[in-house]
DNA sequence: CAATAATCGAGACGGTACGTCACGTCTTCTT
DNA sequence: AAGAAGACGTGACGTACCGTCTCGATTATTG
């Protein structure tokens, strides 16, 4: 989780709170930017994101953005981590296949809602500010593609999965269809393409057979 | 291929002479405001274009370029399908599959350098303004698409391939990674990926043996 | 007069008027502008001077104003100038004393009235200023100086006033008064002062008689 | 003198004891404070006066000023106060005569020096800020005034000056031409100014003969 | 050849949002 | 209670581009 407020008990060993001098900063005045912010998000994309606006929405003083986000890219990707949340969870399956067929339903179905929306205008907004990418990558997709791998490579040591192909070169061959739906716009984001990837891609992970040399 | 301008001489050799009294179309403003337009994109992205910028390099009045075109996605979808140009063959190979590949590690290699840039942009662009998005699609991915898809559609109908998947979807999970990697920029979009594709999924289109249901 | 607009017509030695391209500037912008100016100047003074408001009184854009006024300093000369036009003529009188007074009543009445107002203004603000404090000297004071300097020489060479005391001196002293009052405050101007200036100095400056040597 | 904080502690003595509890307030603060904003006057004039430097500089929290002084203006004067002192004595001369002349050549290398740079920085702003006028006329002028106006009125009765014309009109005379180069800044303050006034002005205020009478 | 008409460059126009600065007020902890 | 620290809402600043609009000049077709 980014932080860009300053760290308000800097820990030092024990439960002292040790607040610097001066009016701290304002809860309110900070939540109520970040869900301007994210209305604005959903509703018209990142670049009509305009701080005159949310500032405005949030009752809020102009500087009072500027003191905290360095500019709109800081502020869209801490209202969409807000906005990520808990939602996103790893729920457990029978199986490798099987729990990674769960989560890549889940996401289809998050990525059809406003979620895919939101996360559509940053990795968009991205490809001009690099930051954004990046944030959306480290913030967002790694971690939620950690325990995969983990699932991946544990499946790869016990032979159960080849392993001549990188455990994240597998997670991008599964995960990539979705995303590419989601930003080329020219197909629905549904199970039955979840589906689709596993009818296709699940044997070819498995355990090379001999026969699969004639390339 | 998109035209904004008013068809003002289509020149299909003598059929219309008619032509509208004063001053023609200056090719030279129109040359000089694309290449302008796309040397913007490749050095800032799609929102830094800035027209007022793009007039004064190309040596033209900001109204010449508002005459030719309503906004700045019209102007960078030209520009780059002005760059795209005839670059993009489909060569034919030994067989669908290997037709596949080389026509993939093509677009990798397109993908890595300042095409790929370009198109990110955008793309990028793209998630804001949707007919940035659907220009794309239509003009660019679609077209080298139509080949592959009736050649998967071809191999479906021979049996060769598997006809419970859609060939669009097929396509769509053999090219979204590396559509994923230009967009999120995460790893690099080499022949390894490529390659890696077609170990993992090629063999999970061929027509599908019986024993593989168990799901 | 000052211009802070770009020449017109460059004196091209004829009656040419040699536009230079583009389209010209809007006359009814530049008075628009120059009224809401003054109009702030005599309600507000000078650093309530808003050109925000200007601007928006005006019905003009603020980059409008920005294009042809460097800073409030030179919109305040300009409308300031304007405000004082033509109106004060240098009446001549019977004599040198006699055309000074009424030009001096003259004087005092304005000051009395909104022009006093606008002036203090300016010459209040010309104090942080300097640009502000050396136009009215340059485009105001001393233009209307120029022909009382000029008798007061003639009546030095003429022997009727004493010419050990400079002209500009002289003539401080006889419209000192008049300022001083307009900036403290503390008094009226009225035509009692410039009588009482004229009982006290006027016999001063008339060809020195031998008894005033004792200092 | 000017108090705009609460009088906390008189210290006239022993006769109240009757001190506020809490926190005393701090004189190192006060005078830090009073002493940036003189630096900052003599540096930039008033409209550059800026609090929020001002307390920088004095190492001093912003409400600490705004608890003592309401406004610029009042912060201003008191430094401008302080500034002033005790330099302003009367030096008594032989005559009334060379008594204001010693007094009114003390005043010029005052308002040559940097004392004049304040004072017109303060006279200047009194044009927005009637407070600032009134003050620098009640706080400064009148007072240096009231003893030569004794003077006048004295030598009024006793014949010495012609009574037909106020005190103060002629100390306005005299004085005038000193404060109206300071605030136009077309000429320098010099001693041979002050000595051309009294050449000028000094027999016009003697007893009027009869004979000048025509007018 | 003149008249007409559309384009061209230049650049001013009314706007909108930017990011900064200082304002005067407030809220916190420390002295 | 006063102090410093510093965040708060406010509002003007001067800048940059937006997309529109005149201009005079240029270049073609039409009468």
């Amino acid at each position: 989780m980014v932080h860009w407020f300053r760290m308000a008990h800097k820990s030092t060993a024990l439960a002292e709170p040790r607040r610097s001098p001066g009016r701290p900063r304002s809860g309110e005045a900070r939540q109520a930017i970040l869900e301007s912010t994210l209305a604005c998000l959903k509703e018209r994309g990142f670049d009509e994101l305009c701080i005159e606006r949310i500032a405005a929405e949030a009752g809020v003083g102009k500087a009072t953005v500027y003191r905290w986000w360095p500019n709109k890219a800081a502020l869209a990707i801490e209202a969409f981590l807000m906005f990520v949340g808990q939602e996103l969870h790893f729920p457990a399956g029978d199986s490798v296949r099987e729990t990674m067929r769960a989560q890549m339903k889940r996401l289809a179905r998050l990525l059809r809602g406003e979620f895919g929306t939101v996360l559509a205008a940053i990795v968009g907004a991205g490809q001009s500010q690099p930051e954004l990418r990046d944030a959306i990558w480290k913030n967002f997709i790694e971690p939620k593609r950690r325990e995969a791998r983990v699932l991946i490579q544990q499946a790869q040591e016990s032979g159960e999965i080849r392993s001549d192909i990188p455990a994240d070169t597998i997670l991008d061959i599964f995960y990539a269809p979705l995303y590419f739906r989601l930003l080329i716009g020219h197909a629905r984001i549904d199970s039955a393409l979840v589906d689709a990837v596993f009818e296709v891609a699940a044997s070819g992970i498995e355990k090379a057979p001999a026969l699969r040399e004639s390339r």
